[in-house]
RNA sequence: GCCCGGAUGGCGGAAUUGGUAGACGCGCUGGACUCAAAAUCCAGUAUCCCUUAAAGAUGUGCGGGUUCGAUUCCCGCUCUGGGCACCA
């Protein structure tokens, strides 16, 4: 019988998926293990061969965890709404889900034919009403509730109201926007409009003006995280800065515990110091100084972690975008600071960060420094944000090199505040030197000089201690069409919540999928987008709302009544290990830790981290092509001759290159503007260049993951994208090499079959053998829990050259258990032929045993400090008393212990010994 | 500018964390089988000196250091990948 991969493989995924191999359900008698997969936006261009990196090393884990025998849960689904659908619905017509949906049936063929062992009966869609309904209650829950920093949790907004009944805004410590103090007195006194937009102010999920990331060509607000550079993520169109009224979830509230979470997880460090400046924390101290325009005076509150340097502000500035321009422009500078705004407003985010020209305008005000006395202007400049801190700062020219470069471009004076620091031509930034022209804190250093300046502000009840944090409330409005509906409705200008029965609140039929002409979002189209006549919200929720919870959804995905029931969440509790890319370290990862430890507060689930161990795979990088056209002709040339011209480069399908080499043929057929095509030759050939980019079809280098499993098998393709490298390394994709796992399945099988005949027998193996499979068993289970599956691989061939011509069942069947988790496929088909009926996912992973022989030798005996040391090499795991009499016993070694005693035995399983001999 | 990570044969990559560097695979060279090819199997393959071999020397980006012993630890560089970027 001959290894027939189509076959075989066609036949177990059948019977794979007739038999529910990999159903799980909860029982409590076995030990769970929960494995996750980042899902998959189902696009048009189908998955290609970076996809299934990730997808086959959790399956191996998967595979390998049930062998040990976890309860695995190993799901996949489609994070299914999303722009690309959306821009060709635009383009087309055509209705988003029907597009998905298409996508969605070709994604899982391709997934299917890969051989994956993911329980299908929980399959879901972010797009899926019976799902969204769920993402739909958890932003009902969010809009519910409020942050309280005492207790460091979320709360029911009743529990808030109850408060100001009983004491005002003082009776809480709340994480919230800007509230005017009030008293209970006045709380009653309050129209239900009043109320609710001082409610506003503290809701988790709440309606507030800000200043957005707006992108004109998309229609749309952008989150931070989607944003790079002044692009849109999607599309690269520019985006501006813009204000306005946006729908925004309060993830700041939780800054500290974001922060704080990740000290326990099992995630790359890298990854963790992503989030931490993500995050930003940074300690320092809010001051208040007084400043006046026009005869008024007003308390301005600033932000800074320098407040040993309060003597040497010079000036103060304002973000152009702070409440306090209004109030602070004198009516002298009037004009000029209007000016200025305009200016300002008109740049893209781009051209604001990429302008390092200093720019600003004095608004005619001025402060007085708190402990000097002295008074500064106040100016207004680009350079300071008006979403960090207050949006105001102290400028302090001699150690700040921003405040430097703007004192020195408007004639600013500059006070250096530490001995011996020069700042002719630049500030002295570094926290350290002796304070100088600093009144009472001269003498001390600048670690010192920090915490002292802050105690005498708070005594002097001018400011205080106070920890600040970069991350910013998510933008959580989208003007798009394909999206998670609000459940809100606008009553009298109240926005209320659709109430829990009503839900899930479909989309409505529309005609266009485009904005209205009047800028409104797709669903104002909507004949009726009302609510008891009343008017719905008519943005959607973004991209990251529908996979904020969906690890939880996965563990009860057909629960009706909630988002998962507390069995199922106690059972299966969080994702024991989660596979995905680092692209999502500032967006998904961060925005699912927070959606679960407020669902977590209001006791929904029972961890506060959804994710405990994650493995970041690398990316499949793409070989492109390039053709090199001589500029402003139709004639190519050979990529060894392009130096002889002025050219310019053209991308070129993989499909159409060999070896580098262009099928100018083909080239000429792809698109009827080459037809005419000349080619410039060298030695007969067109040679193209390349370049290692990013998989994507708009490069035309995308390599399909069918193709290999048309031409090798799933088994092959998934041993050789694991045989690759490390799976956090990025790598090119490149098919040399693959010959050589193929031919480890080939050999495999020829343990089992020469042609016709099945070789197996009950004879009784060898030492020797044994030997060779229990080292194979040991490095596949230590390389596994490690991730290291190309290394597993090696050992893997390595046994099988040991193990040539050995047909003995009882060294192959544990070898087939061993190959299950890489090459399924194979290994259900030969774990067949042994006789069980049953899959070979309920076999058990073969115990581990030390098998070795005292066959070995000393390496480097050495002298020194009058002790002798040397080293053997063993074949397997020695305890130290087992290696100091097989030293004894043996006639080299022995003489290295006469006179002395064994002081010290270090083992390195499987290979090396450490002999430290002390004489006596 | 700041913060992480990486650098090992012709190539992808090993080295069990201080113990024979280059496992395993690809490629290449030679051989066996074959009319031939494919497939399969066997041998060789870091560099230098050398006809070859033995033997030797050199060798993990560069320069120092610690150690009996360093790809591994320490100090100083170079190149490179990634993340953040007016965050006061």
């Amino acid at each position: 019988m001959d290894y027939n991969f189509i076959e075989i493989e066609r036949k177990w995924q059948q019977w794979w998926a007739d038999n529910k191999t990999y159903k799980a359900e909860v029982d409590p008698s076995r030990e769970k293990y929960y494995v996750l997969d980042m899902f998959p936006y189902p696009s048009g261009a189908g998955l290609h061969v970076g996809h299934p990196l990730g997808y086959i090393a959790s399956d191996i884990f998967a595979r390998y965890k049930r062998l040990k025998g976890f309860n695995v849960l190993h799901p996949m689904g489609y994070d299914a709404f999303g722009l690309p659908a959306e821009q060709y619905a635009i383009q087309t017509g055509q209705h988003p889900e029907k597009t998905t949906r298409e996508n969605v049936a070709r994604y899982r063929e391709q997934l299917d034919r890969i051989g994956f062992s993911f329980d299908w009966d929980r399959e879901l869609r972010t797009s899926d009403p019976d799902y969204f309904k769920w993402t739909q209650w958890a932003f009902l829950k969010m809009f519910g509730s409020w942050y309280d920093n005492a207790l460091q949790k979320a709360r029911p907004i009743e529990e808030l109201t109850a408060a100001f009944e009983k004491g005002g805004s003082a009776a809480v410590n709340a994480a919230c926007g800007e509230v005017r103090p009030f008293t209970a007195g006045e709380w009653k006194a309050f129209s239900e409009k009043e109320k609710a937009d001082i409610l506003m102010q503290y809701r988790l999920a709440y309606q507030g003006e800000s200043t957005v990331n707006w992108c004109p060509a998309l229609g749309t607000v952008l989150a931070n995280d989607e944003v790079k550079d002044g692009f849109s993520e999607r599309g690269g169109h520019p985006v501006f800065q813009k204000k306005m009224t946006q729908w925004q979830l309060r993830v700041s509230a939780y800054a500290a515990r974001l922060l704080e979470g990740l000290d326990r997880l099992d995630w790359t460090e890298s990854l963790k110091e992503m989030q931490r400046n993500w995050i930003g924390r940074s300690e320092g101290a809010e001051m208040v100084f007084k400043v006046r325009c026009d005869g008024a005076e007003y308390d301005m509150t600033i932000f800074t972690t320098r407040a040993d340097t309060v003597f040497g502000v010079t000036f103060m500035v304002l973000a152009p975008e702070s409440e306090w321009v209004e109030k602070l422009t004198a009516s002298s500078q009037k004009e000029a600071v209007e000016a200025y705004l305009a200016e300002v407003k008109k740049k893209t985010e781009r051209e604001r960060m990429a302008a390092k020209a200093v720019t600003g305008v004095f608004s005619g005000s001025y402060a007085v420094n708190p402990l000097t006395g002295a008074e500064v202007p106040v100016w207004i400049a680009e350079y300071v944000l008006a979403g960090y801190g207050t949006g105001a700062i102290m400028a302090v020219p001699a150690h700040d090199s921003r405040d430097y470069a703007f004192a020195k471009k408007f004639n600013l004076p500059i006070i250096p505040l530490i001995e011996g620091a020069d700042v002719s031509t630049e500030s002295f930034d570094a926290k350290e030197g002796i304070m100088c022209n600093s009144g009472f804190l001269n003498g001390m250093t600048v670690r010192q000089a920090i915490p002292a300046a802050i105690d005498y502000i708070e005594k002097q009840g001018i400011g205080r201690r106070k920890v600040n944090y970069r991350i910013r409330d998510a933008i959580f409005s989208r003007q798009r069409f394909w999206g998670e509906p609000f459940p809100i409705y606008f009553k009298d200008g109240i926005a209320t919540p659709v109430p829990f029965e009503a839900l899930p609140l479909q989309l409505p039929e529309i005609d266009q999928y485009k904005p209205t002409e009047d800028g409104q979002p797709p669903l104002a189209r909507a004949k009726d987008w009302t609510y008891e006549g009343y008017p719905l919200e008519t943005s959607t929720m973004p991209g990251f709302a529908g996979s904020s919870a969906y690890y939880l959804r996965y563990m009860d995905p057909h629960n009706d009544k909630a988002l998962v029931s507390p069995e199922a969440n106690q059972y299966w509790r969080s994702v024991d290990l989660y596979v995905g890319g680092t692209e999502h370290a500032t967006g998904h990862l961060i925005y699912s830790r927070f959606w679960n430890k407020f669902l977590y507060d209001l006791g929904y689930v029972c961890e506060d981290e959804p994710f405990r161990k994650l493995i970041n795979q690398g990316m499949i990088q793409g070989r492109t092509s390039y053709a090199y056209r001589i500029t402003g002709t139709k004639t190519y040339v050979s990529a060894g001759l392009k130096g002889q011209y002025e050219t310019s480069a053209v991308r070129v399908p993989v499909s159409m290159v060999r070896n580098d080499r262009m099928d100018v043929e083909a080239f000429r057929k792809w698109i009827p503007e080459n037809a005419d095509a000349e080619f410039i030759l060298e030695n007969g050939e067109f040679v193209c260049g390349w370049a290692i980019e990013k998989m994507s079809k708009t490069f035309f280098n995308v390599v399909n993951p069918d193709e290999i499993c048309n031409n090798y098998g799933a088994d092959t393709l998934r041993l050789y994208e694991m045989f690759l490298g490390p799976i956090e390394q990025a790598k090119p994709w490149s098919t040399d090499g693959i010959d050589g796992v193929n031919r480890f399945l080939k050999k495999f099988w020829r343990l089992f079959w020469d042609r016709d005949t099945f070789l197996v027998t009950d004879e009784a193996p060898t030492r020797a053998e044994l030997k060779a499979l229990h080292k194979l068993i040991g490095k596949e289970q230590e390389d596994i829990e490690h991730f290291s599956y190309n290394t597993t691989i090696s050992a893997f061939m390595i046994a099988l050259n040991e193990l040539q011509g050995c047909s003995k069942r009882a060294v192959l069947e544990p070898l087939v258990i061993l190959l299950s988790p890489f090459a399924p496929h194979m290994a259900e088909e030969l774990y067949h032929q042994l006789g069980h009926a049953d899959s070979v996912v309920w076999a058990s992973f073969p115990a581990y045993k030390a098998e070795y022989t005292v066959d070995d030798s000393v390496k480097y005996p050495v002298s020194f400090n009058g002790k002798t040391r040397f080293v053997l090499e063993v074949s397997a795991s020695l305890t130290p008393s087992e290696v100091e009499a097989a030293v004894r016993s043996d006639a080299q070694t022995a003489k290295y212990l006469a006179g002395g005693t064994v002081a010290k035995v270090i083992v390195v399983p499987g290979r090396i010994v450490n002999v430290v001999v002390k004489p006596s």
